[in-house]
RNA sequence: GGGCGAUUAGCUCAGCGGUAGAGCGCCUGCCUUACAAGCAGGAUGUCCCUGGUUCGAACCCUGGAUCGCCCA
């Protein structure tokens, strides 16, 4: 027995004390240091092979891991390793975004509960408690992502609000303001009140709530017109924004309304006197058909403002509270005041109609409260020349998305843009890099005050001089940039960004790969190709891969005001990281769908990673299996066995594993990710362990006096068997890696500091692949399934052996049974193995005997006395039926004329054959069954 | 209103022109010394409806239903 005792440093100790069940815990969290201590994923850009670079989705800072960074990481690795294995110089880049509005939250938040506020401290102090509380909480999220495997390069993690960074954004603003890119202007922008600041349109969401449709009566001035109207009706959901009021528009092609267009009317309570105006937007079938019209507090009737020429009144401040321009309702709140106006408006007897209305209202992303439409001097990116050019590089296929459809939506989006509000009035993140000369505007800040645009004071100082009268005083901007903008720089300003001659830059840009959830499509993906675009003139990425969205067992998306998400972490400690990687990735079709996870909250379990944990354990244990019969070799000891030794079995895995390894590198290598894991599940476990472990165990340990053949033969089992799951480890590696990583060194002996991780893929060998050999194998198995069916038809024990004979008139199919006799004796337990022919059998009848059918091949156990008669026949009765639907479907197709003419040829053969064997299958049985009675 | 997806076994989903597949669940046997987180065997479907193209449709095309998402 000494050569079943093996290297003790195998698993970190001896195989007699590997437990029957793997562990995750301890192993993963030691294979996470060890990468990270041997540098195993941070590259050299003079390294050799060529370039994959891919950077990761910066998650918030003040983030915590959810399903979906599990998710989006699970197939970033699954790609990235991937590429490490193909001997790629892989660069994956990690890194966080700063999020203003939330980090800001947290922290007035927090000045809040104190007493005080940011204005309070002051913008230095302000920052200083911000970087505190960066450098204490910032950090969680990464420690979570580390948890995962993550193969990413954590020397090169990167901030967007670190100096690298920052720099990036600076010089990205001058040089947009240079092309006239940026703009500043007093515009109607989305006015998040909880955060007090203006926010993108991206960052509204628009949401169906039920309300009214308030209507009520304007009086004409002078109180009549030409025919006797005394009033115009309107009707609004938004009574408060009556104050700030107009005009009131109609359709120039409204008959009720056409000859009223130019009297003018008094808006109540501000008398403001305003006209009726035509405008063909106006719905003529809506409401009334007369629309109130307020520039300054809803977007369709800013245009309409445009369009005439109207002045703007704002009557609802920043804080969301009416100001002096709202008269007798300045100081209340905006939902205060729409029960004072509509009190008002009754009271006056203006009130004609109430009505409950569903409608959309916009609501901030962040702050979760309606967005207030709110006439602002804000900067904005010109969109449309950005867009324009990215939509010429999608012309050309730039950058490819898959699936291809989401490029549609892309592309939609960057038809039709809207310029980009990018200020925000808050103090953590980038500083807009322009100074007012406020000099020239009595030392304030008003619309019409100049301002340069300089990369520090210093410079803005130089460059005012040069233009405005000494003595120049400059006061920079206080807003800050949406994070967005510094996002949308990532992928090229870590690698160094404006400096296009860096390292970094020079050998890892345009990245690879892009991988995002289509929720981010507009928000990220594209400002990401439009930076890109104009300022490194290329797309940022070859191709986005584009997945959906974690839902939970109700199919709803997973979130964390819903509260059913779940947490990755839970999963991990009771599933295991591998675990949690195969069974998301294992679920991702290939068209990019959502995918589904269930849970149990109750009993804390999830069916779809137990699926995965058996997985991980089934390897676990077909590795035990082999250090337990490597006899304390290894796959390079082993060596490669000669041709001429091996059997048909290990022909057969040779051929599944080069198959699987074609497959695998293609779907890896095209975004075929769910297809790979589960190919690989089928191969290790239905292939490998189903089928050529219980094969060659026989082999492993010859039962009779070793002889000298035996032995060359066992060697040879070992040799296949070592290749087999050294090349399955490796190909399953990207899928769960820290389980990968320790069976490898446990079947490889390998030293703790050289890893799986960075050995090469295994090569194909198409002289492998063999397909006649593996339909003969699918034949062989199906016969020993049908003795394995008959023997738990009669009922048989397992440990009870009989005699076995197989009838066929097939050559091939004999041959195959005889060469592969002594594994079908092992696999069937038969006492004896006969293989005739129908002539032999005919000579030599077992007629009172179990007997089933398998294409063309008889199967007979003749067990007299001990078959259940009532069994047989049942049995019997099952293979005549089974084989009279197939005749009489086969024998209806070849009836047609019209297929034996038109289809194919090898078609119609293929149906021929399938007919005759079914013809021949149910005379088999019904001859038995005729035998029999 | 415009666009996009989904609809296949009890559940979750593959398949995308040649007589329907997997995992889980279910039923029957097995603690067969790699694995009971396992092994062997078994049952299970008007492939949403409707026309059409085709020798042949779950798969392609018409129209529709239901559910979901995105944009206005």
């Amino acid at each position: 027995m000494t050569e079943l005792s093996s290297d003790p440093k195998r698993f970190g100790k001896g195989i007699d004390s590997l437990p029957k069940t793997y562990d995750p815990q301890g192993t993963e969290i030691r294979w996470q240091s060890a990468w990270e201590e041997g540098q195993a994923f941070h590259p050299d850009p003079m390294d050799q092979g060529e370039a994959f670079s891919l950077v990761i989705p910066p998650p918030n800072v003040t983030g915590s891991l959810h399903m979906g960074h599990a998710f989006n990481t699970s197939l970033i690795d699954t790609i990235v390793r991937f590429q490490r294995l193909r001997g790629k110089n892989v660069l994956c880049l990690p890194g966080t975004d700063h999020a203003s509005i939330a980090v800001q939250t947290i922290l007035e938040k927090q000045l809040n509960d104190q007493g005080t506020n940011r204005y309070e401290i002051g913008r230095s102090r302000f920052l200083e408690r911000a970087w505190h509380w960066k450098e204490e909480s910032g950090g969680q999220i990464v420690s979570q992502l580390r948890r995962l495997g993550y193969s990413v390069d954590w020397q090169r993690q990167r901030f967007t609000l670190d100096e690298g960074l920052s720099d990036a954004v600076c010089e990205a603003f001058i040089r947009l303001h240079e092309q006239g890119l940026i703009y500043r202007g007093e515009y109607l922008v989305n006015w998040c009140p909880a955060s007090g600041s203006a926010v993108s349109d991206l960052e509204v969401e628009m949401k169906e709530v039920e309300g009214y449709l308030w209507h009520f009566r304007y009086p004409f001035k002078g109180g009549l017109t030409v025919d006797g109207t005394t009033h115009l009706e309107v009707a609004t959901t938004r009574p408060e924004t009556m104050l700030g009021d107009v005009a009131v528009a109609v359709n120039p092609l409204d008959e009720r309304y056409r000859h009223l267009v130019g009297q003018k009317l008094i808006v109540p309570f501000v008398n403001r006197e305003i006209p009726v105006i035509a405008d063909s937007h106006v719905a003529q079938d809506f409401g009334t058909g007369c629309v109130k019209v307020t520039p300054a507090h809803d977007p369709n009737d800013f245009a309409i403002g445009q369009r005439h020429d109207l002045p703007q009144v704002t009557v609802i401040g920043k804080n969301g509270i009416m100001n002096d321009q709202a008269g007798r309702f300045a100081g209340l709140d905006r939902f205060e005041a729409r029960e004072a106006v509509v009190a008002a408006l009754k009271d006056a007897g203006l009130l004609s109609k109430v009505e409950a209305h569903r409608h959309s209202v916009p609501f901030s992303d962040r702050g979760k409260v309606p967005v207030e439409p709110l006439l602002s001097t804000q900067w904005f990116v010109r969109m449309e020349p950005l867009a324009e050019r990215c939509r010429d590089f999608l012309d050309k296929g730039e950058p490819n998305f898959v699936p291809e459809r989401w490029g549609k939506v892309y592309r939609d989006w960057l038809t039709d843009i809207r310029d980009w509000c990018i200020s925000r009035q808050l103090w953590w993140g980038h500083r807009i890099p322009a100074w007012f000369v406020v000099s020239e505007t009595d030392g304030k800040v008003t619309d019409s005050t100049p301002y340069v645009v300089a990369h520090s004071e210093k410079e803005a100082l130089k460059k005012a001089r040069e233009k405005f009268l000494e003595p120049v005083e400059l006061h920079q901007d206080e807003d800050v940039l949406d994070t967005w903008f510094s996002s949308g720089l990532w992928p090229f300003s870590t690698l160094g960004w404006p400096d296009e001659q860096s390292l970094d830059f020079e050998r890892w840009y345009p990245t690879n790969t892009l991988v995002t959830g289509f929720d981010i499509i507009f928000f990220w993906v594209a400002r990401m190709t439009m930076m890109a675009g104009i300022f490194t003139g290329r797309m940022p990425f070859r191709d986005v891969y584009i997945h959906g969205l974690v839902r939970d067992e109700h199919n709803r998306k997973m979130s964390k005001s819903a509260g059913n998400g779940i947490d990755p972490l839970l999963l991990i400690k009771t599933y295991g990281t591998d675990a949690l990687r195969f069974a998301l990735v294992r679920e991702v079709a290939g068209a990019g769908q959502d995918i589904r996870l269930d849970y149990d909250r109750k009993t804390n379990k999830s069916v779809l990673l137990e699926a995965s944990r058996n997985f991980a354990n089934k390897l676990w244990n077909a590795t035990r299996f082999a250090l337990i019969n490597l006899g304390g070799e290894t796959p390079l000891t082993l060596g490669t066995p000669h041709s001429s030794a091996l059997q048909l079995s290990d022909r057969w895995i040779l051929s599944r594993l080069a198959r699987a390894n074609y497959q695998t590198t293609e779907r890896y290598g095209s975004y075929n990710l769910g297809e790979a894991a589960k190919g690989l599940y089928e191969f290790a476990w239905n292939d490998f362990c189903d089928w050529y472990l219980e094969l060659i165990k026989r082999r492993l340990n010859p039962v009779v006096d070793p002889n000298n053949e035996a032995l060359i033969d066992r060697q040879t089992a070992r040799q296949v068997l070592a290749r087999v799951l050294s090349e399955l480890l490796i190909m399953l590696h990207p899928l769960m890696p820290h389980l990968t990583e320790e069976l490898w060194h446990g079947l490889t002996g390998a030293p703790e500091d050289q890893f799986l991780a960075l050995q090469p893929w295994p090569e194909f060998s198409e002289e492998a692949v063999d397909d006649d050999l593996e339909a003969s194998f699918s034949e062989l198995i199906d016969s020993i399934r049908v003795v394995r069916n008959l023997r738990a038809v009669a009922g048989l024990k397992p440990s009870q052996t009989v005699p076995v004979r197989f009838v066929t008139g097939r050559d091939q199919l004999a041959k195959i049974l005889l060469a592969a006799r002594a594994d079908v004796i092992a696999l069937t337990r038969a006492e004896k193995l006969e293989v005739l022919d129908p002539n032999e059998a005919a000579a030599n009848p077992s007629v009172r005997a179990l007997a089933g059918v398998s294409g063309e091949l008889q199967v007979l156990l003749p067990i007299e006395g001990l078959v259940d008669m009532e069994a047989l026949k049942t049995r019997l009765e099952k293979d005549i039926a089974k084989a009279k639907k197939d005749i009489h479907g086969f024998s209806q197709r070849l009836a047609n004329e019209n297929f034996a003419n038109k289809a194919p040829a090898a078609v119609v053969a293929e149906c021929r054959a399938k007919l005759a064997e079914a013809e021949a299958q149910a005379e088999l049985a019904q001859n038995r069954l005729s035998a029999l009675v």
